[in-house]
DNA sequence: GTCATATGTAACCTATAGGTTACATGATTT
DNA sequence: AAATCATGTAACCTATAGGTTACATATGAC
């Protein structure tokens, strides 16, 4: 899992409506834009952009059948993300602090033009 | 957990750089601000604005001594999602997608005003 | 064929994100 | 005391988020 597309998962997970829209597909697999918009106050194109965003973080999946367009959600990348965090950050979840390996490395620094006058914002 | 404070968690790791720094604390419990500056390119206040946002998820914590600002992860905000997420989604981390309860509710749409000229938009 | 329905697209608006430079302030060092 | 250093704040800029209305298109029903 890239970067980018962990950017584009925590992104789309950090908008509560879009968390909902995904308790909703988890309830209703397969159904329809018109179905999610029913349980919300925004227009349609609100949720179109809500579902358009989920889709790019490959959270939900669709498949158009005629001129309905049928809603899946697609566990895979909070699975990864999960499994991920759970080696990573194993030591923690469980509360033993002290079994973190440390190895942070510093990249030497360049910070090439684009200004910099005042050194102390540096 | 409210709602508000996982928007602030998601939205905070939504970022490539602010899960780094994360990573940094991680390694460098009780480093400054200017240690954590190191490791990027971008000018002290973007890293500053940065960690503003990590401290108001509550994903960082930061004591003042003298004129330096220690710098320490917390890691209980992640550690309420994971737990929250591996009961509540815990059929899926396991694959098994048929013991998943439905239990969606739709809740009476009034859509108050607004506008609502081209009923298509609903 | 006509009409309603489900979805898609375009243009617009306002607020926020993420970056910058300039400047201010308190703490250490010399 | 003076200089330096670590941090904080203010003002600004551009791009993106999240919402709206208006319009377009394709499909299902009668």
């Amino acid at each position: 899992m890239t970067t980018d597309s962990m950017d584009a998962v925590f992104q789309a997970l950090g908008n509560a409506s879009r968390r909902r829209i995904l308790d909703i597909l988890k309830g209703l697999p397969g159904c329809s834009v018109n179905d999610v918009c029913r349980y919300f106050d925004t227009s349609r194109i609100a949720v179109m952009k809500h579902l358009r965003v989920l889709e790019q973080a490959n959270l939900i999946v669709s498949q158009k059948t005629g001129r309905t367009r049928h809603l899946y959600q697609n566990t895979v990348p909070i699975q990864m993300i999960h499994e991920r965090w759970t080696t990573e950050y194993s030591a923690l979840w469980a509360g033993r602090l002290t079994e973190i390996k440390y190895r942070v490395e510093a990249k030497p620094k360049i910070r090439t033009g684009k200004g910099k006058r005042d050194g102390r914002n540096r």
